[in-house]
RNA sequence: GCCCGAGUGGCGGAAUGGCAGACGCGGAGGUCUCAAAAACCUUUAUCCUCUGGAUGUGUGGGUUCAACUCCCACCUCGGGCACCA
């Protein structure tokens, strides 16, 4: 036999694979769902239970690149194992094919986006299939096809109908390069998360998905995942930013320092301190800000420092040590736990879209206001103190006020006991503490404070005013208000001849937005902004169940069959983005009563990155290794398993061309010993033999490496498995080299001495086990080597038998006070006395006649005696 | 500041509390060859007074018969959130 060819191979495996269509998922029968197992997947009558694997979609921007290879090599495996373990997988792959990048490259090209999108799905295509992924080509989906952004606006309608859509003004981000606004969650470092330009803060008027209707149970149900990486969820809930505390009503005081019937609220994690409250700060865009100091001698001040603060870019708001600047709007409020009248300031630091824009300040209790009180002289009561204060003592019972400044160098924000706060002097403070409920109970009797809680997620931002993204379905009628385009006009078709080159968008276009009303009939203006692109990677896992419907965005029952996703694999960068959304966007179709779950992936993996010298590829860097070049020089299977095994695939890999030819050496010789085994020999280009046998060996040295090696067959079998189903793909390769290492040794045997059922059954073993990483070479050896019937692909994963892998004789370490003096070998069965003997006894010199004060024996392992 | 992760040979990395360094790369030596490549075999944590012994998983403590693994404190690196009241 000829030497290992992948050329020769991988074309001729995947036009076969093509024919028969075996990556094919069963169409479950799913009006016949008879059981679920005890897992709680469903089974089709074929008694198949379900899986359903998941990659993340790619952008098309060019050819995949390592990273792809990475995610969807990791996922085909998962498929290909689940699949020979008797589950009906789907495995489905599409495109995320909208987005800004289809339009910068149009204007370079002097194209459209469309041209280039569709040219790169194309090359793409190509690409994956020369990787031999198992995908189930029936089923793809490309967001920009109508077919899809269909169901897209119809899903816009259905929330729409549900109240999940707003069209609000409010301060959103606004990224001058791409002349967009963008959500909240695409604002990195106070950049613009695909082009780094610093995002400017603008009063608009857009659309918004109500997520933080969702904001509670998107936190709870985080405990839900367990098979999610702690860190995303983690992220996840950082995000979400949950606080407990209570909303306080001051009542405001008019220009003459009277009391009037107005109050201003504002969020406080600490009601405790509420005696502490010495100055009430307003943010400068506060809409309050102007009425009170137009006209007064405040006005000339207050209005430098909103200038100032609106001068500051987000990146300089949310860098380093800032100053804080503030200025007296001449107006007080009273403080209603204690009626002291307390001056209201404005403040950079006070952000107008966290809470209610207002806050009331403890400067002893937070260092910000802290900083503040010091800078303008403003009293800094100490209300909360520790036990350990020196304060303490002087103040345990006081509950006037008599201390009205600390000598601290910094806030104290700790718990602690409250101290010149009245009645609840003495009490337990800090945040969700005794005392902070006291408080919010005495102030809810007169209604002037409730317990509430407070999120950090904002809405999500949804329009975008691009042109290469899903029109949004609505219209605007002068009589009629915004009304949603009715269902039967969908799709609304986003027309291909916009010339982006000439800066051109759906607003430049009266045939687009020129409409008549839907209600009415009257002229009307149909809506030009787009759908942030994330709507449409949102719900894509969704579509796969049923990708060819026409009358809605997927039918229920295929969608409750198939979903939740069993696996999901992608990148870490999708922690909060994607994530967030799609678990928004299950819920939020729940609640429409499309689907019956409530999380849409149960397991989640987050690969790491491919890198080279530790640095991230990029064309820019020009450190690029392009898969299609690797391919060239060793084969797809090579590099498949190349990276799975330099890494545990939830960390970043380096890359490294010489462990590459190590793993190509090993395939190599996957393919010698398999024919090796047949007794088939195999022989290099100029025809040399390249199997060599051990003349010296006789028939009982050919009966212990036969023992040998059914052993690691029966260990090798177990420890894949395992591996495979923890994801360590690394590992599991090492075992199967552990196991070639072993038929290396039992191929010296010659042929005519060898078991050949034996090595027949290693043969497949062999082959079995390294098939979903290395496909195209299993499939040849499976029919060719080993002249067995059907796919390697379909055949059932290997069965082994624990009571096998274990040798009839085995040494054990023996320790003395836990450090190892001897070896001993001793029977497998050997009772625990008999162990604890033979290790006595091969210590003897060590330890003389002492008496070993304690034995411990680990069986199979090893011995510790302390003496 | 708050919250997560991670620190193991020359390198990538293995180890349910039970023989640290599996497996691979790289290195050294050898077989084959006129020679080389390929292949195969042996060897490869560090140190020492070297048929043996000591040390060793970021640092310092602790728990345990036994610690890379568990606990406490700290250091370094990576990541998330952050003038969030």
């Amino acid at each position: 036999m000829q030497q290992y060819d992948p050329f020769k191979i991988e074309p001729k495996w995947q036009e076969v694979w093509r024919d028969l269509h075996i990556d094919s998922v069963t169409e479950p029968d799913v009006g016949s769902v008879v059981e679920t197992d005890s897992s709680g997947s469903a089974k089709t009558t074929n008694n198949k239970p379900f899986y359903y694997t998941l990659e993340m979609f790619p952008y098309p921007s060019g050819d995949v690149h390592m990273g792809h290879v990475r995610n969807y090599t990791i996922g085909d495996v998962v498929s290909r194992y689940k699949r020979m373990q008797g589950y009906n997988v789907l495995h489905p792959i599409g495109w995320d094919s909208f987005g800004m990048p289809a339009e910068n490259a149009a204007i370079k090209q002097n194209s459209t986006p469309a041209t280039w999108t569709y040219a790169n799905i194309d090359k793409q295509r190509e690409s994956l299939k020369r990787l031999g992924f198992s995908y189930d080509w029936n089923r793809t989906v490309i967001t920009s096809d109508a077919n899809y952004y269909h169901w897209g606006q119809w899903i816009f309608i259905k929330l729409w109908q549900r109240g999940l859509v707003e069209r609000k003004s409010s301060p959103v981000n606004w990224c001058p390069t791409c002349q967009t606004v963008l959500a909240n969650e695409q604002v990195i470092d106070g950049g613009c998360w695909r082009c780094h330009t610093a995002v400017e803060r603008k009063e608009l008027e857009q659309w918004f998905f109500k997520i933080t209707e969702y904001a509670q149970e998107l936190l709870d149900d985080l405990d839900k995942l367990d098979g999610w990486p702690e860190r995303v969820k983690q992220m996840q809930a950082n995000w979400i930013g949950r606080s407990t505390g209570a909303e306080i009503a001051f009542t405001l005081c008019d220009d003459n320092g009277e009391p009037t019937n107005e109050t201003i609220t504002v969020f406080t994690t600490r009601p405790d301190t509420l005696f502490g409250c010495t100055f009430f700060l307003l943010a400068p865009e506060h809409p309050l800000v102007e009425g009170f100091v137009s006209g007064t001698e405040y006005a000339a001040e207050v209005d430098r420092v909103v200038k100032l603060a609106s001068s500051a870019s987000a990146v300089e708001r949310s860098k380093g040590e800032r100053e804080k600047n503030g200025a007296f709007t001449g107006r007080y409020v009273i403080n209603p736990i204690n009626g002291d009248k307390v001056p209201i300031w404005i403040s950079d630091y006070v952000m107008m879209d966290y809470g209610t824009g207002a806050v009331m300040a403890v400067p002893s209790g937070d260092q910000r206001d802290f900083e503040f009180a010091r800078k303008y002289g403003l009293a800094i009561p100490p209300v909360v103190v520790s036990k350990d204060d020196a304060l303490f003592e002087e103040l345990k019972n006081v509950q006037e006020r008599k201390l009205n400044d600390v000598t601290w160098a910094e806030a104290y924000d700790g718990s602690g006991i409250m101290v010149q706060s009245g009645e609840f002097t003495g009490m337990q403070g800090g945040k969700d503490s005794p005392g902070a409920q006291a408080v919010i109970d005495k102030l809810s009797t007169s209604k002037q404070g409730q317990a509430t809680v407070n999120f950090r997620l904002r809405d999500w931002l949804i329009s975008r005013q691009r042109y290469w993204g899903n029109p949004i379905p609505a219209i605007y009628c002068k009589h009629c208000g915004i009304v949603p385009v009715p269902e039967s006009d969908l799709p609304v078709v986003l027309p291909m001849d916009v010339d982006v080159t000439k800066g051109e968008t759906l607003a430049s276009r009266p045939d687009f937005y020129e409409v008549k009303c839907p209600v009415c009939g009257a002229d009307a203006r149909r809506e030009t902004d787009t759908m942030d692109t994330f709507t449409c990677s949102s719900w894509y896992y969704l579509r796969y169940t049923d990708p060819h419907n026409k009358s809605l965005p997927f039918a229920p029952e295929k969608v409750n069959a198939w979903m939740p996703v069993d696996q999901y694999i992608g990148g870490i960068e999708h922690a909060i983005l994607h994530l967030l959304y799609s678990r928004f966007f299950t819920k939020a179709l729940r609640d429409v009563g499309l689907l019956n779950f409530d999380e849409p992936f149960t397991n989640l993996l987050t690969q790491g990155m491919v890198k080279l010298h530790g640095e991230v590829m990029s064309k820019s860097k020009g450190n690029v290794i392009a898969p299609e070049d690797i391919i060239k020089s060793y084969g797809v299977d090579a590099l498949r398993v190349y990276i799975l095994f330099m890494a545990p695939p939830d960390k970043d890999l380096d890359w490294s061309q010489e462990g590459l030819e190590g793993i190509f050496r090993f395939i190599n010789r996957i393919w010698r010993s398999v024919y090796d085994l047949t007794g088939e020999t195999v022989v290099d280009g100029e025809g040399t033999q390249l199997s060599v046998y051990d003349l010296k060996i006789d028939n009982a040295e050919a009966k212990k490496r036969g023992e040998e090696l059914n052993r690691e067959y029966h260990r090798v079998i177990g420890k894949v498995t395992a591996d495979i189903d923890r994801f360590n793909f690394n590992t599991s390769i090492s075992a199967i080299m552990e196991l070639l290492n072993t038929v290396s040794a039992y191929i010296k045997i010659p042929v005519s001495m060898r078991d050949d059922q034996l090595a027949e059954r290693v043969a497949q073993a062999l082959v079995l086990l390294l098939a979903p990483m290395a496909p195209h070479i299993c499939e040849e050896l499976w029919s060719e080597a080993l002249g067995m019937e059907g796919s390697v692909h379909l055949q059932n994963w290997p069965e082994f038998d624990p009571a096998q892998a274990i040798a009839g004789q085995v040494e054990l370490a023996v320790q003395v006070n836990g450090k190892i003096k001897a070896r001993v070998t001793v029977s497998s069965e050997a009772s625990e006395a008999e162990v604890q003997s033979a290790a006595l006894e091969s210590v003897h010199e060590f330890i003389g006649d002492t008496q070993a004060k304690k034995v411990v024996v680990v069986p199979k392992k090893l011995v510790n005696i302390v003496v």
